[in-house]
DNA sequence: CATGAATGAGACTTCATTCAT
DNA sequence: CATGAATGAAGTCTCATTCAT
């Protein structure tokens, strides 16, 4: 049938209620209810509430990746490369608000070894990825040259990751609307 | 006697185990044992778990506040200022990586409109203080004009915040070691 | 199966526990192992303990009146279908004497505007069919054209309902045992 | 001093409260902030909570009672005697209804054997005294002879004392106003 | 695959009562 | 007499998870 799949209905009602009132406040109950199908059908696809909000991280941060790759192939300059980081960072926050929301708010609930791995994983890989496109500013010398690219890579990316954090308590603080000064600080920054 | 307050007692005990484990993982049952009292008596001096959570991170915060104001005194040069802002806070996430690691698990649960209000009073009123000394710097002609003042007071305290959000899920990426790099590039990227 | 379903176990249970101990001393645990399910099932049934009870008041109400009316069909004598009211409701008490001892006690606990109002519908309505008999009775001559037919229905309803009251505190006084007195004394004074 | 004692305040906040709420929606330290005295200090003066409700029971049944009669002495004619009975009584619960309130919802969480008898004292020379009263309208051949004097006090006694049961419930039917026919109906059914 | 009734451990909270001061 | 901090038993209710159908 053209019918969505159960299963893609569980992740779509779930996604929407763990970020509308994080992963505590909501229930497998009215995750299925949502979704429109048994208690019991959850816990066909998904062992526990844990791991349905772990598969939903995951497939969130994947698809973040992904698009930052494209996306950066079809730029050259390394200066507008960063800048679109930046910004695919930013908007992916601004639009996934309530996505990042929860990830805080669940992840003690949720985090295991495994778990923490995968996180990590994805994590240097997106470093590697900036590292490398800082080294290359440098040997285009538009970027000084005595701070190691990697250490600049995580700062960014923990600058970007980290900057959601308090999108949520401090609604007067629109980081879309200041991004230009975000970007023309850290690139003042880091531009030789 | 020389004991310590209940009260007391039952703060230092709330604040090991949320930080520790999280609000949601931890009861009052465990608090109150901990702190080898009576669970009434935890409720004879907070009404619930949500307000004890409260006040923890309230008392946090001011001590925040008040330690920066006084440091700040004793510095002269505009830039130093600056670069002790940065210190401090990354010092007191440092140590307080606990702290703040309960911080944002626990919020959720436990925003109302009242405590919304006090967490931006406090925010406002950090921001109009670094405001002024960023004001100060351009009149100094130490740090470029043609970015607002106040956007850069906020741009800092958000980064400030936030970078302690992956201290957790990270802990290979130590801030402190680091703090160097931060004030380099925050610094040369807001100087004239 | 021939099993007797839960949800009537614990109506069972509860209406045994709440009628004996009274509706406070009456816990949900307890009534969980009088019907012998688990605690979760009784508030899988009702959302609360508070609805259970009011449960269990609606239906017993229900069953009192579906038997008057049902009863009263059979008898054509106007002063005969007063009697048999007056009889219905007095034997009700009494086989249900812990049934209504628990609904004084219960009640100021679990009253809000929805359940009163439903308490009043049954009462306008039994007194409603009480008042159509008397006006039968003032058309046939056997009742005093003196007394307005509701007010007196509302009479009879408030003596029959309340009669029972004091059958808890008061084991000496058989109500049953004195009906003939009662119905006398009540029929000759509202008959011409 | 000129201070009311701090038992009366007490006692007084303790009706106020307990009919208000009833017996179990009232806490002791309600009571004593209604007092303006310690939580101990109830505990000073009344060993329970319980007792607290009982003393306050007995002291306004005592009341009811030397009411009845000393104003039932300065009436000679018996039919008027009773009506007085019945008047003092109506008027008394349409006063009093929060005060019996009280008493229905408090009973089973506050009975016990030594209280139950002091209450069923009282009934049964309530009920003497009633009975005088028939018996002394037999003699003067004006109240039929066909019935017990006894059955009917003890019937006068349980309309009136149970027709307080659901002015609570039923804001509608305001007893006063009907207290006529009432006393009409009652009287005639017992005249010769 | 899917359902939803059933479970039961455990959480938060209340409050009558006590007792050292 | 009076206080009020402290106690802890007990109660209501939630909810992730299971399993017979």
């Amino acid at each position: 049938m053209g019918d969505i799949s159960k299963k893609d209905r569980i992740i779509t009602a779930a996604l929407k209620l763990f970020s509308e009132n994080g992963y505590h406040k909501t229930t497998v109950s009215q995750i299925a209810n949502q979704a429109e199908v048994a208690k019991g059908t959850v816990y066909w696809y998904f062992d526990s509430k844990k791991e349905l909000f772990q598969a939903i991280i995951l497939t969130g941060i994947q698809r973040l990746a992904s698009k930052i790759e494209n996306r950066i192939k079809e730029e050259d300059d390394i200066i507008e490369k960063i800048k679109l980081i930046v910004m695919i960072y930013l908007e992916f926050f601004d639009k996934g608000r309530q996505y990042f929301r929860m990830f805080q708010e669940g992840m003690l609930a949720v985090i295991d070894d495994n778990f923490k791995n995968k996180l990590m994983d994805f994590r240097t890989k997106q470093a590697e990825f900036i590292a490398k496109i800082i080294e290359q500013g440098k040997k285009e010398e538009k970027i000084r040259l005595d701070v190691d690219s990697k250490d600049m890579a995580y700062l960014l990316l923990t600058m970007l990751t980290s900057f959601n954090s308090h999108l949520h308590y401090d609604n007067d603080f629109n980081i879309i609307s200041k991004k230009d000064t975000i970007i023309n600080i850290f690139l003042q920054g880091i531009s030789r």
